[in-house]
DNA sequence: ATGACCATGTAATCCGTTACATGATTCG
DNA sequence: CGAATCATGTAACGGATTACATGGTCAT
């Protein structure tokens, strides 16, 4: 049930599904997505539940929106939450698997095309979030002492991001160049 | 629908789907993982869909067991998948985004049990993987060149989870060393 | 005999995605 | 006027977890 627990700490600031879902779909994504169909009935549960407050308000552009509110309840329940300890063993990683049934495939111009695009799309996606990195140093004069303490702890998770991604795409290349010397070998011997 | 897929990998040997559960329960839920009540109607799913094939067969201990094999219709179909690209954008990582928000626990002696527990749990993780990587290393006398394409892939895949979970334990020790400068701030001047 | 492990399954519920439905505003 | 974006929602379906149900073997 994590997905009503990240709402409540997106709620730092009142907010309505959709900027929800626009920040889900700019960097959040990275550790957890969702789609508006189930923003909007979560949001309406935990209101019933006591954890959230909603009022209407008008929108400079199209209809009017619905703002969501954090109560002290829901403030408390997701500190509840934090403090349980690191909710783990659920993670799921598609392309882990992939990469390791491409055996399968016997094809080492395939496993190549496959690591190549892989490290592409984490490459990327570590820019991303070093982007984000290099905006919390150029904004804090005394960087990391001047962090207030919820910009620390996001920077220490957009640090996690970047290493480990760093260290996957690092992996990525290690591994294209053991691929790229199969199919040298098989080339030159056939 | 990437479970089934994943099935279709693990079956490059017959197997139960008890033996399937087995090895989630071991190493492959570094990557994903399953209960059995999913696991056995998605095998009977598949082999409905003519991907599997099962016999039953007597148990040296217990109840008969129900083995699956691959038919070439499942080879074809998990080649498919793995030639597809990689299959990313629906990674959850509860504990990045508890992470994120753990600025609102407003408590520094906290964040430090959150982030020591986070790193123990991934070092333990990491030693799990790493062992397997010495287990190839050892059985294979001209490493990593007298490997099968399958177990090459397996090495790199194995690689990706090293090399990424010893950054994530760096930088809890590098956020660790963060948080106990605040606690000695705070202790200090308070 | 009782607890641990082997082994297979179904039912109820919950979480998540895709598809559908509606309508306002803004820019070209 | 048509496309893009803003904005909120419901319905149907499929994926995943928890609980339930059953029974055999083996070691203490």
């Amino acid at each position: 049930m994590s997905l009503e627990h990240i709402l409540l700490g997106m709620l730092r600031e009142p907010a309505s599904g959709y900027d929800i879902k626009t920040a889900f779909d700019q960097g959040a994504r990275y550790f957890w997505s969702a789609e508006l169909s189930q923003i909007y009935p979560s949001l309406q549960k935990m209101e019933r539940a006591g954890w959230l407050k909603s009022h209407r308000e008008p929108s400079p552009k199209g209809p009017e929106r619905r703002i969501y509110r954090r109560t002290a309840k829901g403030a408390d329940e997701l500190r509840r939450w934090l403090i349980s300890g690191p909710a783990m063993g659920t993670e799921r990683f598609a392309y882990i698997a992939q990469l390791i049934y491409f055996g399968e495939v016997d094809d080492f111009e395939e496993s190549r095309r496959f690591l190549s695009a892989l490290r592409e799309r984490l490459h990327a996606f570590c820019e991303l979030l070093e982007s984000a990195v290099q905006e919390m140093r150029r904004t804090h004069s005394k960087f990391p002492d001047d962090l207030q303490p919820f910009e620390l702890h996001e920077y220490i998770s957009l640090r996690l991001g970047v290493r480990s991604l760093k260290a996957k795409v690092a992996v990525c290349d290690e591994g294209l160049e053991l691929i790229t010397a199969r199919l040298a070998k098989e080339t030159s011997h056939v």
